[in-house]
DNA sequence: GTGGTCTAGACCACT
DNA sequence: GTGGTCTAGACCACC
């Protein structure tokens, strides 16, 4: 559990489909690493103040990509297979890109300014931590 | 009025800060042009479903940052002042790239990559447009 | 009548004495020019929002210190006595340089730094205007 | 709380505007020392006979100035950074000392009668002090 | 107890 | 109609 906040939802979206996603970033950024335990779904839905339900099917969607594995006795764990989470990450990184590039554009901003801003704050946010 | 739904708040942060950082984001993308009016406090109170004073803190906020100025009689402007306008717009892309950046890192992408995803997103978005 | 603002009374002083010293103000600071005539009771009780009553006794006093002198049928002018009005001037004055005094003390200010002070101002506010 | 009568507000200006005066006269003329706690805001709100919010909104202001800082559970303090203090109460002297100016200027006083004037006033009442 | 935020509703000045 | 101000009263987070 690495959040100390409780999560705000979108009142337009189902819940359980920002569950998803939410689990997905866990996963992807390894703050969930490959091949240990998922918090138990009773757990997840006190820390998110939601329905266990709402948990459950969120978690059997990630199941059903491969994501996650259940195993009936021991709980619910994030895959081994490197490719799919490398590939989930992939996803992910492209749906946030497209997103920054769409607020880049109601900038007017170019993709060759865009570059240039996210080489040198790379590089200073770097050098900085 | 362009959004015909009522806006999303994060109940973490005020609201009048949200709105601010709201109107900001349209007066820089030019969704509120320079020289033009701003709806009134009012309408705007309506459209966000906020009370008036909420929406009048945010406004007080743009005014004393120059974004827009009130004349008492006949509503709030955005400034014509292109170069505030301008700085204004660097400091909202450049904190949305920070953003940006650090969610990249927490993919585990490097710069490159992440240039290249932009690239490719770029032209064929545009060229879908 | 030169103020178009009907002025603040402080309501812990009889307003009749507030009138004094303001019409004495208006006198010493030459608005109200020795030999003219002062504008009637009626009037002034029309401008400051007062009873009639209460500008007749601060006009009174006025005449009493021989500042005015009210003339039965033709009306109340300021005095023609230079001297006087000098005198009242002075007494003004003094009483606002002595408040005055009092403020910059407040402000752990000395002497030569306020009359430095003074001096600036008034040359750059004299040049500038 | 050391004045144990409520102010008077001037009804033309804003009256979060005349606390942002009064406060801070009350902080450069050092009865809020550098450092201490301020009154809480809704003492204060009692003490002026105002409304908390109206209170809170100068209280704000200084806070932006950087005249106070706000410390959410224990109360709000003055500032231990004596330079911003030094230039606060230099820019109060300031405007002071412009007003007086002025009224000096519609007296027809010279700045030597002045500057003589306050000299005698200084000294004298000094020694009677 | 502290500061901070928000709402609801009123009033004002200006045109 | 506009922006601006003020009040009254409520709620929250923090400790």
């Amino acid at each position: 559990m690495t959040k100390g906040e409780t999560m705000e939802f979108d009142s337009s979206r189902p819940i359980w489909q920002q569950l998803c996603e939410e689990f997905t970033r866990l996963i992807v950024t390894g703050q969930w690493a490959g091949g240990t335990k998922v918090p138990s779904v009773r757990e997840l839905a006190l820390h998110y103040g939601v329905n266990p339900n709402t948990v459950q099917r969120a978690c059997a969607e990630l199941d059903r990509e491969g994501i996650t594995i259940s195993e009936r006795t021991s709980g619910r764990f994030v895959t081994h297979d490197s490719d799919l989470l490398q590939q989930a990450r992939k996803e992910l990184a492209h749906t946030t890109v497209i997103e920054f590039v769409e607020k880049m554009k109601g900038f007017n901003l170019n993709p060759a300014t865009v570059t240039q801003l996210i080489q040198n704050l790379w590089e200073t946010r770097s050098t900085d931590a």
